[in-house]
DNA sequence: CTTCAGTATTCATTTTAAAACATACTGAAT
DNA sequence: ATTCAGTATGTTTTAAAATGAATACTGAAG
């Protein structure tokens, strides 16, 4: 009797702060790919993102922690590059404990949905 | 010693089906609409959104579930109209269940976050 | 058999966000 | 003092999405 297709729930997660959105999955995959690559610029290519645009996210990430994410090196050798601090490291293992529990919890809670 | 800016998680929840994205919060307000002015151009013109955008969306989710959320009346007095089904209105109790539940214990499980 | 308000559908326009482009700045190394 | 690759920043293009305008369709009621 039933057409029996299926749903699931799906959640998406991220920290806010006073002035809105401060820390989502975009943001932390653009932090791993700092991390991996040295440089906001290969960071963003890697991901196919303007630079632009990858800068302005670690801007803002920077100002609104409360101490910045990613440390970037201005000239020298290389050009100068980016890497993530320590609160940066942090942010990325706080990001992931938390989605994961709040991720598994809904599935937990969410079986044999009919619409 | 610490700035002490208060961080707090958000969640969106929404339910997939195989197709993608089947129904999030946008829906269950303009559902909302529909049975509180009986039909769809009201609907929309309560949540300024255009009549086209909202009648798309009424045909996604009817096509989508199991069974329409909808009923739409065409033509006769007035013009006709729409209101929901059963499984419409069940549709949204089941959304803010479902919503309530997880965002409850993402707050709880969530307390004095640091960035 | 005309009226009427809402549904159904197409097409042109506007708005918006993202990407692309361009250009200057930085500082270690040579 | 020139090179070099990355950071920093403004301006222009492009593309996507939402909106608005226009038109036909529907069927109960008078």
């Amino acid at each position: 009797m039933n057409k029996d297709k299926k749903y699931s729930v799906e959640v998406r997660v991220w920290i806010e702060e006073t002035e809105g959105a401060f820390l989502g999955i975009g943001k932390i995959w653009l932090l791993e790919n700092i991390r991996k690559t040295g440089s906001i610029t290969n960071a963003a290519k890697e991901m196919k993102m303007a630079y632009r645009q990858a800068w302005q996210l670690v801007e803002e990430m920077n100002q609104r922690a409360e101490s910045p994410l990613v440390a970037k090196l201005l000239g020298g050798k290389g050009g100068g590059g980016a890497k993530l601090t320590e609160a940066g490291e942090k942010a990325i293992a706080v990001f992931y404990e938390v989605e994961k529990r709040i991720k598994e919890f809904a599935q937990r809670e969410t079986q044999n949905l009919k619409f």
